[in-house]
DNA sequence: GATTTTTTGGTTATTTATATCAAAAAAATT
DNA sequence: AATTTTTTTGATATAAATAACCAAAAAATC
C-alpha cells in the first residue's frame, strides 16, 4: 500500500495541524479555501493512511519539573539482534527515556533523559539505566538550553 | 506567577491528552472520571497557564519523504551572545533543522536534521548550513534507526 | 467529445463544546 | 465543633462542530 501523491490541499492540511493539532474542521477549510466536507475527508484518508499518526497535546517540560535533559550515548557489549532487541525494549519502558536513536559509528545508541534535576539522573543512571544487561559505557552530555523544539520534519518550505 | 501545583485529576487529563490530542471533552471527562465540565475548564486553565503549549499532528516523517536524519554537532568560531544569538536565528528558520541544543562541553550545538536522503543532506549543508557565519566545524553522526520518538517527558511512571 | 472516475460542497442528524448557575465539597475561621 | 467562606463540581441550555449522505462539478480516461 504504497502513500498516493498528495496535494497542495492535502500539504496545506498537514502544515496548519502540525501547529495547531486541535484547530476545528471548519477552521481548517476556511483556511485551506475548501468546505469542510472535503477537508474531512481528507484528513480522515490521512489518518487511515498512517500519515497522520496520531495528535499531542504540547507539555512544557519545565512546568512540570523536568527541565534537566541529558544526551547520553551507549555502547553495548555486543551488538547481536538479540541485544540490541533487548536494550530496546527497557529504554521503551523508561518514561525518563525522551527519544532514541540507533546510530552508526563508534556509539550504538543516542538518547535523550529528561529528569528533574541532576540528582534525578543519578538516581536514574545508577538505579535503573545501567542495570540493563549489555551495556558498557555511556556518556553523558549537558545541554544548557534548548534552541529549537521539534516534533518532526514541518513543512515549512 | 507561579504554576499552582497539579492535582491527579489534572495529571489524568495531561497523560490523555499527550497520547490523544484531539480527544473530545467528552471522551476526557468520561476516562478522568470526572464529567465534562469541570474537565473543560481544568483544560483552559493548564492552556492559560502555559502548562499545554499547544497541539500537534503527529506525521509520519518517512511518509512525506524526510526519513533520513543526521545528527550535527557544530562549533562556533567565537562564544560570545552576538554569535550565538545569530546562529540560533539561523537554525530557527532553517525546516531542515528540527531539533536543536545549545551544550556545554567541547561542542557548541548538537542539532538535528531532517531530509529526503543524502544528497539533499549534503545540499544544505554546503549550500545553507556552512553558509552561517561563524560555523568553525561540524561533525555528523548518522541513525540508522529511531527507536524510541519523544516530544517531551511523558506522565507515565 | 463522450464516458467514467474523482472531488467537491450542501444538507441534515448527531455529537461535542461553551457558558451559566445552583449544589456539593473542601477549606478556613471563629 | 459549628459556621462561614471559598472552591469545585455537575446539570442544563445554547451554540458549534462533526459525520454521513448525495447531487453537482471537475478531472481524467478512453
Amino acid at each position: 500500500m504504497i502513500a498516493t501523491k498528495f496535494d497542495p490541499h492535502d500539504i496545506a492540511i498537514l502544515r496548519l495541524l502540525q501547529r495547531e493539532g486541535r484547530i476545528s474542521i471548519n477552521d481548517l477549510a476556511e483556511r485551506v479555501g475548501l468546505s469542510p466536507s472535503p477537508v474531512a475527508r481528507r484528513l480522515r484518508i490521512l489518518e487511515e493512511a498512517g500519515i497522520v499518526t496520531g495528535y499531542a497535546a504540547l507539555i512544557d517540560e519545565a512546568a512540570l519539573g523536568y527541565e534537566f535533559s541529558v544526551f547520553v550515548s551507549v555502547k553495548l557489549d555486543r551488538q547481536v539482534d538479540d541485544a540490541l532487541a533487548r536494550f530496546e525494549s527497557a529504554i521503551r519502558s523508561f518514561p525518563e527515556v525522551v527519544d532514541c536513536w540507533l546510530m552508526t559509528g563508534n556509539r550504538d545508541y543516542l538518547l535523550r533523559v529528561a529528569t528533574r534535576g541532576l540528582a534525578d539522573f543519578e538516581r536514574f543512571l545508577t538505579g535503573t539505566f545501567t542495570k540493563i544487561p549489555g551495556v558498557a559505557s555511556i556518556e553523558s552530555s549537558i545541554p544548557l538550553r534548548r534552541v529549537k523544539a521539534g516534533l518532526a520534519r514541518t513543512l515549512d518550505s
